[in-house]
RNA sequence: UGGCCUAUGGUGUAAUUGGUAACACAGCUGAUUUUGGUUCAGUCGUUCAAGGUUCGAGUCCUUGUAGGCCAACCA
């Protein structure tokens, strides 16, 4: 990594100009502040690798902190999937934090604002402090308690703590303008009651702070240098700092909050409404569908930490809108599984061969190279015998010299393997090719050194040996959405959008080697793409997932004519 | 009919802070290749608009234009 050669994107810039004017390093720390009440998905994956990447760079603590401010949406069992999903990334947080353990300590300061005249409980409905707001062009106007006494006050926000009231009775505002032109300033929220057990502090409270009263402070609590956070919080960072000047003192550090943009990835959705229709209209299986774009779907799709991390960090981070094509995050996953994962061979369209030439009933075991980027991955044997599959595509009766594959008359070499020549074909009573009768030259095979075998012929398939093959489910997976931005149209519903074809599953016929692929294994389907074994496999049953197919010009090719 | 944010190739991100617009992906061409993979070489194409300041503007100023965010007892 020549981390010289990286230039510096914006927060990095804001880093550095704070270390010039009087931060030191020692001082620097970042979180990741999920609310544990779903999946985290790609979007988090950017945020995650971006905080924690941050940590790395300047070798600051980075913490992971639950935003556990509203029992009514969070759940443990979130907080346990987040907290996989984040080691799964392959980063290790310094502090695992709690926004629920910062209650009393928000309670105490929430008293005393109220003794400073600087909070005050408002007893009027939702609806109705709403229709006060005013609206972004007209300020709008004070709550009849605005001015209770402090001593009012303080007993009712007292009672509230100690459950004398019901949900919705009261809640505790923050004074502050309600003429602001920013409308978060018109007297927030701190506090709201909620008689509603919590999945750490229980029944201990049935009052609740709000996001803007508690971030914040929460960040303070932690000495949180840089507090990054997506652009539609950007107008909270007036909010967020009138809060601190209530609480920090001088002798420590202030924490900034920052906004960058959110990426988008395309032909995708991530809003955790659209997915839970997704899954619950039954297009996905379950969250961790490897269509879906939570990073559990991403880990059981194939798709590898590396290769998430090192998407996030080409792309970058900034303040427009955005939308990157997913052919950089597949880009990514080819790299690295380029370099790792072993070769083999299966067929999911299988045409039959037969080598006519070839004796009845022998076999041989041929040397095949495991990958050729990594030379200490070695070699294994696959078998070879006279009846064998390869691929329906592979072959046509004619075909033109842009054919680099088998067609009558032809040659090819099969990997590994020798060159056959397709002589005849035979086909069902519809007309489709059932078996192609080919010849094969005995001097020819592969790394035998004889000059037969040394022979350039255009084109080599990949096969597997009928009589020696083990079957699997194949799950071939394409973009869950054929519109590049499936939310993005106004008249239509991103529904609309779904691909019927993002999942096509097959029987495929592999060499024996993989009998005894463990759940998780990696490898490359030669000439097919990347695969893993799905958790769902067994060993009788094997199922391997397509990550993402190889790169493809013939197709492109195709495509075009 | 308010306030704030943003604008660089098809996509994403840079530009020594006012000094030759670069990197990656995608596309295209060719070479290599027992994967139409990989690798290598080459190629394509960009500063929202109009003014202004300046020897010099993607960067600063003005005015537009376009897109986005803000009125939850959500985060």
């Amino acid at each position: 990594m020549s981390e010289e050669a990286r230039s510096l994107n914006f927060i990095e810039h804001i880093i550095e100009e704070d270390l010039k004017n009087g931060y030191s390093q020692k001082d620097l720390r970042f979180r990741f502040p999920p609310e544990p009440n779903g999946y985290l998905h790609i979007g988090h994956a950017s945020s995650i690798c971006l905080n924690f990447g941050l940590g790395l760079r300047y070798n600051a603590p980075v913490n992971l902190r639950f935003d556990d401010t509203n029992p009514a949406k969070e759940e443990n069992e979130y907080v346990e999937a987040i907290k996989e999903d984040v080691s799964w990334l392959g980063f290790k947080w310094d502090t695992e934090c709690y926004a629920s353990d910062y209650f009393q300590q928000l309670y105490d300061w929430a008293v005393m604002l109220i003794k400073e005249g600087k909070a005050y409980v408002d007893s009027q409905s939702s609806e109705e402090i709403a229709s006060q707001k005013g609206t972004p062009t007209e300020p709008g106007k004070d709550s009849p308690y605005r001015n209770r006494s402090v001593e009012e006050n303080l007993r009712l926000f007292k009672g509230m703590k100690d459950g004398e009231f019901k949900d919705g009775e009261h809640v505790l505002r923050a004074k502050i303008d309600m003429a602001s032109s920013n409308m978060l300033m018109r007297d927030p929220v701190m506090y709201r009651i909620l008689h509603k057990a919590h999945h750490r502090t229980n029944t201990d409270w049935c009052i609740y702070p709000m996001y803007d009263w508690t971030h914040g402070e929460s960040d303070y609590i932690e000495q949180v240098s840089h507090s990054l956070c997506t652009l539609e919080f950007l107008p909270h960072r007036e909010l967020y700092d009138w809060f601190l000047d209530q609480v920090v003192s001088s002798d420590k550090l202030r924490p900034k909050q920052r906004e960058f943009a959110r990426r988008n990835l395309s032909h995708t959705v991530v809003s955790k409404r659209k997915l839970l229709q997704l899954v619950e209209s039954g297009v996905v299986e379950s969250w961790d569908d490897p269509r879906m774009p939570t990073i559990s779907g991403l880990r059981r799709r194939g798709f590898t930490p590396e290769s998430i991390r090192n998407f996030a960090d080409t792309i970058g981070i900034a303040k427009r809108e955005n939308v990157v094509d997913v052919s950089l995050l597949d880009f990514h996953v080819r790299e690295h599984l380029n370099k790792i994962a072993p070769r083999v061979m299966a067929v999911l369209n299988p045409l039959k061969v037969v080598l006519t030439n070839y004796e009845e009933g022998k076999e041989e075991w041929l040397d095949a190279e495991n990958n050729p980027e990594d030379p200490s991955a070695g070699s294994r044997k696959v078998p070879f015998s006279r009846e064998l599959y390869i691929e329906q595509e592979d072959f046509r009766e004619e075909a033109n010299r842009k054919f680099f594959r088998l067609k009558l008359g032809g040659e090819v070499r099969l990997k590994n393997g020798y060159i056959i020549k397709a002589e005849s074909c035979t086909k069902d009573d519809e007309g489709n090719i059932i078996e192609v009768q080919c010849t094969y030259d005995p001097k020819s095979k592969s790394g035998s050194g004889t000059e037969e075998s040394l022979r350039k012929v255009k084109g080599t398939l990949h096969w597997v040996s009928i009589p020696h093959a083990i079957t699997a489910e194949v799950r071939l997976y394409d973009r869950l959405f054929t519109d590049p931005t499936p939310d993005g149209h106004k008249d239509k519903d991103f529904m609309d959008f779904v691909n019927p074809n993002s999942l096509q599953k097959v029987t495929g016929y592999l060499e024996p080697s993989l009998k005894d692929a463990q759940i998780g294994d990696q490898v490359q389907f030669q000439r097919l793409g990347y695969f893993n074994v799905d958790k769902d496999s067994t060993p009788e049953n094997l199922v391997f997932n397509r990550t993402v197919t190889l790169r493809d010009t013939w197709a492109k090719l195709e495509q075009k004519s």
